[in-house]
RNA sequence: GGCGCGGUAGCUCAGCUGGUCAGAGCGUAUGAUUCAUAAUCAUAAGGUCGGGAGUUCAAGCCUCCCCCGCGCUACCA
């Protein structure tokens, strides 16, 4: 079923998490494609419904609560703050900014919680967690510290490395100890709640694939992205597993208290946070005396979430998955998710600052919004990764708003304020000139007012179908025809026997300039809204102006009627000049780590890892370092950083499975004299076993070198 | 290593179920124009559609192999 079939739509854009302000590949990834969408159903005259909101719990809030310390509380009001201002002033038009930390979002939480476990899609497992004696609590895996295996870093979480970007468990770290107390952690049994997302395997792999449901043909495959489907696919053929839906936390929605064994659970961030898409949706309709359930609950209703790549399995796996074991809730009609901005040729970086920070750029660029709005909507990543350059931003603005656009606004308001006074002439339907679609053409007002509405349908089918630098590209090809057809007709050679011709041919453009300023609403909502005022025209009210306008032109109708006075004429954007431009490029290039107080996400790592607890002689004496030759060495199957190391320790030879295959090819590494410890416990590792460790210099960007004695030196000594 | 998505003109990217699919915008060149924020309009470039093999009357679009980028995942003592 077309989307456009359904009586009312729900958008949903990804909840930002509360921990740190937003950067431009989040708006490029969901948020303006996300308003684009939903600004311009409303100008089509549908029911649409746009909610959002900050994502406040989880681990990672807690975490950075206390570095910085403060309470969680402060951390997500100050977030929630910045990034609702942030967007508000880029114009990305939420019906409601809700917040996950509202109770209303936690009864809601738990509600879905209780029918889930009522309705037998939990399993309770006990299992073994590390626990603070200390602190008298279970670490979530984000509190559990420790030297990371892989890249050596001293403060890597329990859950991912940050400084290699490695994903861990908590029993893979060396040294664990609690961010709560420093305290080595023990492990005690604890019992959580397991959704048995196996169970909902077969229909979800039927949905996601030909949209069908239960024989209900509930959206249309086709339209879906293929990196979506293909990522979803490959989670269904590695199989669905069960996922545990709690954790033990201080912060975040209470595991229903009735509930025997809840005391101290917490739902897992990932279950409660897009369940506010639906407490958001419940306080909207509450502030709004209406009943939230006709967007959740009824067939009639399109929900569509726009995400980055980074969230499709959730968003169209899991939760779904949630979504239909509850049993009440409908299923998503699409999940059009983009895929990553990159930024001057690198990846995105929160740690090492490599961003372009929304809030900071309203603030050094004020007035530009739709500018960013427009470079990031021509070059969203819809299919695959794209790239955001300063350069790029200043030509796309200059040449494009600027030049086209701007420029056919000011042509027609500066003609219009010359020949007539300001007011919208008076035409003759019968009077021809060239059309600014096609030079050699003859046409009339009413012919050229319907090839415009074709444009505007053609634009929109284009936003229906998702592809917004598609739909911006019709936009501007509008524009070029409004510059082509003053081009060609040379209304300001307006002599006496061309009178009724220059007539025509401006009262058509002022038809194009009102045209424009309701497509241009979407994408460049405050150009669009400036433009209207110029024409002197009432403000949008974002309710079927695009739909009652293109009506109009298709019935060969104007939209804005003689004698009416437009504005002076006056600049729709401004150049960026070549000094902003670099300016910007050269805070990039010597940014440093943001200071404490306001980092992005994670803070970054410290230069040099600080030093590790100080141990007794004693303990360091139970190392056993010897000097060793690496006499073979040869690639392991199936593991990109694994070399199998056949050592020569001089009274014995042994293998020793080593993580360096990424920095060392097997060939070079033969022949050369190590350090390694030989009395560490044998690990199997991808079925070899390891007997042994070789040790490794690491430098700042995690490049491996050998720690060696001299050129000669004798192996199966001792190391002190 | 497995899986997924990409690798198309100098740049940024479109190309739906194989047969006007070899494209758009920007940049560049030439010409036109001067109402307009050194804005606009027209025309042009000739890119072996990552490499190789195959299927087909016909392949960026299907199959196989290889190379590169990104993501997920495994591995990492």
């Amino acid at each position: 079923m077309p989307t456009s079939a359904k009586k009312r739509y729900l958008v949903t854009a990804a909840l930002p998490y509360a921990n740190g302000p937003l950067h431009i590949g989040h708006l490029a990834g969901a948020y303006l494609p996300a308003d684009v969408y939903v600004r311009y159903q409303r100008l089509m005259g549908r029911e649409i419904l746009f909610v959002c909101g900050s994502d406040e719990h989880g681990a990672a809030i807690t975490m950075r609560a206390r570095k910085e310390g403060v309470s969680p509380r402060e951390i997500v009001d100050k977030y929630h703050v910045l990034i609702r201002d942030t967007f508000q002033k880029l114009g990305v038009a939420f019906d409601i900014y809700h917040r996950t930390s509202e109770p209303l979002h936690h009864q809601t939480s738990q509600d879905i919680f209780r029918k889930l476990l009522e309705k037998g899609q939990f399993e309770e497992r006990e299992t073994e967690q590390y626990y603070d004696e200390a602190a008298g609590q279970f670490l979530a895996d984000r509190y559990i510290l420790g030297t990371c295996p892989v890249c050596g870093n001293a403060d890597a979480y329990g859950d991912q490395c940050e400084k290699c970007g490695t994903s861990l468990s908590p029993d893979q770290l060396l040294q664990p100890r609690s961010a709560l107390s420093g305290a080595t952690p023990v492990k005690r049994p604890t019992t959580h709640w397991y959704f048995k997302l196996n169970e909902h395997e077969a229909w979800l792999r039927e949905w996601i694939n030909t949209g069908r449901l239960e024989g209900k043909q509930l959206h249309d495959p086709a339209t879906w992205k293929a990196h979506v489907v293909g990522q979803c696919n490959s989670w269904l053929e590695q199989g669905l597993q069960p996922r545990a839906m709690t954790r033990d936390l201080d912060w975040g929605v209470d595991v229903p208290p009735e509930i025997p064994h809840s005391e101290g659970k917490k739902l897992y961030v990932w279950l409660d946070a897009p369940i506010g898409y639906i407490s958001a949706t419940k306080q909207w309709a509450a502030d709004h005396r209406d009943n939230w359930e006709r967007f959740w609950k009824s067939d009639e209703t399109a929900l569509i979430h726009f995400i980055g790549k980074d969230n499709i399995v959730f968003h169209c796996l899991i939760f779904p998955a949630i979504l239909g074991a509850h049993g009440e809730f409908i299923l998503p009609v699409n999940v059009p998710a983009n895929q990553f901005l990159n930024l001057e040729g690198a990846k995105l970086s929160t740690s090492r600052n490599w961003a372009v920070w929304v809030h900071e750029y309203l603030e050094e660029l004020p007035g530009r919004e739709d500018d960013l709005r427009y470079n990031l909507i021509k070059n969203m990543p819809e299919q695959r990764d794209s790239e955001f350059t300063w350069k790029g931003l200043q030509e796309t603005t200059n040449t494009e708003l600027v030049g086209n656009l701007g420029g056919f606004i000011q042509r027609v308001f500066v003609l219009v304020h010359k020949n007539y006074g300001g007011l919208v002439p008076q035409a003759n339907p019968e009077q021809t000139f060239r059309s600014g679609w096609n030079a050699e053409q003859e046409t009339t007002i009413d012919r050229e007012l319907f090839a415009l509405a074709k444009k505007l349908e053609a634009m929109g089918a284009e936003v229906e179908r998702f592809q917004f630098r598609d739909a911006l590209r019709v936009l501007m090809e509008i524009s070029s025809a409004g510059n082509a057809l003053l081009q060609f007709n040379e209304p300001w050679k307006a002599t006496l026997e061309r009178t009724e011709e220059v007539r025509a041919v401006l009262f058509t453009a002022i038809q194009y300039a009102v045209a424009l300023s309701a497509a241009m609403r979407p994408f460049l909502p405050f150009a669009a809204e400036r433009l209207r005022t110029q024409l002197n025209l009432p403000p949008f009210e974002d309710s079927g102006e695009l739909v009652a306008l293109i009506n109009d032109l298709l019935e060969g109708n104007a939209v804005l009627w003689p004698n009416h006075p437009i504005n002076l004429p006056e600049h729709l954007f401004a150049r960026l000049p070549d000094e902003v431009i670099e300016a910007q490029i050269q805070k990039l290039r010597t940014a440093q780590p943001p200071a404490q107080t306001d980092p992005p996400a994670p803070s970054p790592a410290a230069e040099y890892p600080p030093v590790k607890e100080t141990i007794s002689y004693e303990v360091f004496a139970q190392l056993d370092l010897r000097v060793a030759t690496i006499v073979g060495a040869e690639k392991i199957e199936k593991a990109d950083k694994l070399l199998r190391l056949t050592v020569d320790l001089g009274f014995e030879t042994r293998t020793i499975v080593a993580g360096i295959a990424q920095h060392y090819p097997p060939e070079a590494v033969v022949g050369r004299q190590v350090v390694v410890v030989a009395n560490l416990a044998p690990r199997k590792m991808r079925g070899i076993e390891s007997q042994g460790m070789v040790l490794m210099a690491e430098d700042a960007q995690g490049r491996l070198s050998f720690v060696r004695p001299d050129e000669g030196w004798p192996v199966g000594f001792g190391v002190r």
